[in-house]
DNA sequence: TTTGGAATTAGAATAATTCCATTTTTAAGT
DNA sequence: ACTTAAAAATGGAATTATTCTAATTCCAAA
């Protein structure tokens, strides 16, 4: 059962790309709907087993070739955290990221706002953002383990 | 001409080593100075490169062994930006990463400690911080193109 | 000063990512 | 619909970062 994006969505991922010059191809659409469909931060190599559901034959170079073409139109998020594969995550929400030392996971945090700003804020003058990274390592009580 | 550490920076390495039960061998004394040496953000073929000046025949897997002690003690920050190999900082005081879009340099951004307690406030309950990492992506403007 | 565990070493192995040459697809114009 | 040129996808090879392994070497404590 997999992920079919609604109509906004599509116009998002199509008006996105027209901006970078891109086209909305068939696997650059299916990852983008794999990466929406499950709300978890798998990297290249998971996205390919879950592409491959609905398009068989497609390849991890063209999985690579896609996420950067998605990540360049701001569509989706690296994450990239010690020394492992990047990950990818569709959440485009102002949040952070946590990931528990004893069980691996990684949460999204959600960032208010004003916190947001506080952190641009923070920057020296001449230093101009378009983006910024946060993520947290630690640990969480049991409640979050599930 | 090479980097020795002062009498309080080698008490230092040896009482954080010590309290992970590790021992302060010539070569990750040799791999810290290196790092205290110079304040850039070196990768480990780097790091490698400049320890050889002191310690000819350390193997770059020593290089990864060390660095691995010397972040498991929080003598040393290991940074990951982008898919690009880690690096590591001997700047332990709070500050983020500013990397340049235009000239690839990477940034010390000093942090005011308000903000960074903001920062672990907004994490929710159950969520237990030991350590954060934050990135900003932009570009400077001439100045800081030194 | 021995000795057992820790650390280092070189090189092989693994894993992530990129590159390349070729084929397929697509959008735009007839 | 039919071209066509540019963009994208493909498979596999190549590269690169990092880890592993097995064989020494080192060192701190007895």
């Amino acid at each position: 059962m997999s992920y079919t994006m609604n109509a906004k969505e599509r116009k998002g991922l199509h008006s996105a790309l027209k901006s970078k010059g891109l086209r909305p191809t068939r696997q650059r659409t299916c990852v983008y709907e794999t990466i929406l469909g499950k709300k978890d931060h798998p990297n290249a190599d998971e996205i390919l087993l879950r592409v491959r559901r609905n398009l068989p034959t497609i390849s991890l170079a063209t999985v690579y070739n896609c996420l950067d073409a998605l990540v360049d139109c701001g569509l989706v998020r690296q994450v990239n955290l010690d020394r492992s594969p990047s990950r990818f995550c569709p959440n485009l929400t102002p949040h952070a990221h946590f990931k528990c030392n004893r069980t691996g996971k990684i949460h999204d945090i959600p960032m208010d706002p004003q916190v947001v700003a506080s952190l641009e804020a923070a920057l020296p003058k001449g230093f101009m953002a378009e983006n910024f990274d946060l993520s947290f390592i630690g640990s969480t009580d049991e409640k979050n383990h599930s």
